[in-house]
DNA sequence: CACCAATTCCGAATATTATTCGCTTTTTAT
DNA sequence: ATAAAAAGCGAATAATATTCGGAATTGGTG
């Protein structure tokens, strides 16, 4: 169990509980589940089209409302994608962060992270070809809440590796910010073209040896 | 002097060379240069914009010619945007192609490509902000020629790491695609960070560490 | 040099699509 | 039962990519 002071497990923390969407709630019932039901259409559809070609009478037509009640809920189209990977990027750390508990050594939460952060997109795969194909990268995003619920999957990383080098899981000599660009480049590379191509075919079965792999080169200490 | 008959080697020398613009060549010694002038505004307004945002009108104004006028020289907007990473990709191929001939290993190859990665995207942060941001994540990109010249990219890696296993010069063991994947996310993944965020602040100075890291994971056969 | 045909260039329509507006219907609270 | 608030919608509006028709420019030829 970690103490409660680490840094990785406070930024962790964070990263679950987002700061809360700034437009106000809906004061229905029926309007805040509409909502939701709007986000999910979405979400296939600009799977689907891509955020840039996708057309809001598609959403609309999706969702059962009309196209005009979507600016309603959103104030764009733009605002109505980037909420998309906002909610489901922080299930993945709070999931994350229960199973976490249970593990005795950092080497263990990294290679869980890695995993978990795999199947989640293998699980959600509309989210995901919206999250790694098109936001991640974007130049465009201005908005802090969906820059900072991104970037809290480097920092977490960092962290992470910081903390095992601090316990003497793995030299302290490694780069952290270095060593966190090749586990979280090769995961999303490895994600992206699956997205893209089906390739690897198993993406299931190919996690757990790209996982073993990476962490081998913590274990070992390579390019030192 | 590799012989002529490697694999990697008959790949490299194709991706040098793609095939051309199917659309007919401008007839007018003016005209030509005037297409290359416009390729080089729209790559700036892209790369400034992003290829949604950006207008049409920005890029006529940057390139000193009226809007319709474009549409004389590529069918759309995205003909235009898709048209950038092909050319500058070619010379990237082609230099390695020179480069690599006067190296004995192929260790030293596959870290002079890598290199030579990061080293194109510094010199050219206005073309990388587009290939790496945009073009090569999209998931629209149907047009063939685009397709293969980005995908080019990753069958030249795994086809040196077969080479260099072939050769003895790293284990067989390890799965050319899944140590692609590696090599390949690393490296696009500090260029996006570099693009988005200028982190690492000095990109040339850290290629040399990061390529040391990758290699040294091939030399010895970790996570096997 | 003068002319023609091909090419290049452009301003003004056209088409598509995100967004706004004003009104109607539904819900909630008293 | 009623009024106020909220949610919903069809019809304008606006921004902008693309098309079109003709004017200007160029390169070749007698």
């Amino acid at each position: 169990m970690p103490t409660r002071d680490d840094p990785w497990l406070a930024l962790l923390t964070r990263a679950a509980n987002p700061s809360p969407d700034p437009s106000p709630d809906p004061k229905q019932q029926r309007s805040r589940q509409r909502k939701q039901e709007l986000l999910a259409a979405a979400t296939r559809i600009f799977a689907r089209d891509g955020i840039a070609k996708a057309k809001m009478a598609d959403v609309a037509k999706e969702a059962g409302i009309a196209v005009s009640s979507i600016y309603d809920y959103y104030p764009s189209k733009e605002a109505l994608a980037y909420e998309i990977p906002i909610q489901r990027l922080a299930q993945l750390y709070d999931a994350f962060l229960q199973q976490a508990a249970a593990l005795p050594t950092m080497r263990d939460r990294l290679a869980l992270f890695l995993t978990m952060t795999a199947d989640h997109a293998r699980e959600n795969p509309d989210w995901a070809r919206l999250l790694y194909l098109e936001i991640w990268p974007s130049v465009l995003i201005e908005e802090a809440r969906v820059r900072r619920s991104v970037d809290d999957f480097g920092r977490i990383i960092v962290a992470m590796i910081r903390e095992g080098a601090r316990r003497g899981e793995w030299s302290a000599d490694l780069d952290p910010h270095r060593t966190a660009t090749i586990l979280m480049g090769s995961i999303t590379h490895m994600l992206i073209t699956w997205l893209l191509y089906r390739r690897p075919h198993d993406l299931a079965a190919a996690t757990g040896p790209m996982v073993d792999q990476l962490m081998g080169m913590l274990d070992r200490g390579v390019g030192l």
